[in-house]
DNA sequence: ATACTTTCTTAATCTAGGTTAAGTGCTAAA
DNA sequence: TTTAGCACTTAACCTAGATTAAGAAAGTAT
C-alpha cells in the first residue's frame, strides 16, 4: 500500500475504489538533490507528499539571507500554502535537499477530490489543523525559548534529519546565524 | 443577519434551514473585561466567535512571563486549537480584554455540523488554511524582521486595536519587553 | 589528483533588545 | 480621598546573538 494512502488513513478510511480514484489523480516524480520544485514568484500548483528523500521550503529577504520555513522528509506534506490557496505568486522556494521521490497532487485535482470524496476534505482539514497547531507552538517557542532549547525541539521534531541537513539550514530554521549555531554546538559538546 | 453567518458565507453559501440549524447549535454569551474564558490546564470545549469586544490568547512560561499568541475582535474566531482538536488540557489562557459578546460553538456541535452540513467542514478547512498562512508569515517575520517592522505589521493586522490593548500586551505579541517597546515607541515619535 | 566552491569553525568586535531599578501617573477599591 | 496596585517611562548597565573576517574542511567539477 502506498505510503500516501497510509498517511490519509491515519485520519479517514477509504474504500478500495476511493484509493484508486485518489491515486489516479496523483503523479510520482523523482528529483535529484538541489532541484528547485518551486521558485519564489511562481504560483504553487501542487501539494507535495514525500515518499523518500528530503525537501525544504524557504524564502530570501532583501539582504540575500535565506530563512527556512520547514523541512519535509518521508511521510510529510509540503507546499507554499499561501500561493496554493490564493493561486497567486508566492515568495517561497521549495528545494530538494536529498534525492527524493515525491507524490504530486495538483490544486485542481485536490479541489475535485474534495467534491468526489468528501472524506478527503475532512482529511485535509485535519492535516491543516495539525500544521496550524505546530506553527502556533513554534511562534510561542520563538518568543520565549533560547536558541539552545529551540535546537533541541528541532531535533525532536525532525528526528534523524540532524546529520542529513546542512547546519546552516538548521541554524536558519531555529533563527540564528550559522556562526552562532557553530559556536553553540561547540559549547553543547563541551558539556 | 448575524455576523457569524456573514462570516461563514464569505466562503460557503448556506440555505435558510442550514443557517437556522447552525445557529441552533450556538450560544451567545456576554463577558466583562478581564474574564478568563479558558484557563491553562483546562480542556478547550468551544470555538469562540467575537461579535463585539476584544479577546486575547496567551501562555505563561516558567518565569511568570506572559506571551500573547493572538488577539480577536469583531468578526474573528478564537480558541486553543491544540486543546480543541486533541481534547487534552492546553497551555493557553483566553481572556476578555474589552467587554465582549461571543458566540460559542461546542466541539461536539461543531463535529455534528460537519456531518449534517458538509459545507461547514469546507468552511472550517478554509478558515484553518488562512490561519495557517498568517501564522507561517508571522514565523518568517519573527525570523527576519526588526521589532519596529513587526510592530508595523501588528498595526496593519489589527487595525484600530492599537489604543484598545495595553501596550505590554502588544509588546508581548511582537516579541519584546514592555520597556523596550516603550523606548521604541518614543523613538518612532521623534521621527 | 587539482582547483573551485561551499560549508563549517574560531575569534574579535558590535548591537538589538533584555534586565534592573526608580519614578510617574492612572485607576479602583476601601 | 486616600492607598494600593498596575501600566507606562526613563535610564544605566548587561547579554544573546549578529557581523566581519580569516582559515580549515569537505564537496564537486575538471
Amino acid at each position: 500500500m502506498p505510503l500516501i494512502i497510509d498517511n490519509i488513513q491515519k485520519h479517514v478510511q477509504l474504500t478500495d475504489e476511493e484509493k484508486e480514484l485518489f491515486l489516479s489523480k496523483t503523479e510520482i516524480h523523482h528529483y535529484k538533490a538541489k532541484t528547485i520544485l518551486l521558485n519564489s514568484g511562481e504560483v504553487c500548483k501542487h501539494s507535495y507528499f514525500v515518499n523518500s528523500g528530503i525537501l525544504r521550503s524557504f524564502n530570501i529577504n532583501d539582504n540575500i539571507v535565506e530563512h527556512v520555513l520547514n523541512f519535509a522528509c518521508e511521510g510529510w506534506w509540503m507546499g507554499d500554502m499561501y500561493s496554493l490557496i490564493s493561486q497567486k505568486p508566492g515568495n517561497l522556494f521549495i528545494e530538494v535537499i536529498e534525492d527524493a521521490e515525491v507524490v504530486l497532487l495538483s490544486k485542481e485535482n485536490q479541489e475535485q477530490l474534495y467534491s468526489e470524496i468528501p472524506k478527503l476534505e475532512r482529511f485535509f482539514r485535519i492535516l491543516t489543523e495539525n500544521s496550524l497547531v505546530a506553527n502556533q507552538e513554534r511562534i510561542m517557542d520563538n518568543l520565549s525559548l533560547s536558541a539552545e532549547v529551540r535546537y533541541d525541539k528541532f531535533l525532536k521534531r525532525y528526528a534523524g534529519l540532524n546529520h542529513k541537513i546542512p547546519q546552516k539550514q538548521i541554524a536558519s530554521y531555529i533563527g540564528v546565524t550559522p556562526e552562532f549555531f557553530s559556536k553553540m554546538k561547540a559549547k553543547l559538546l563541551r558539556k
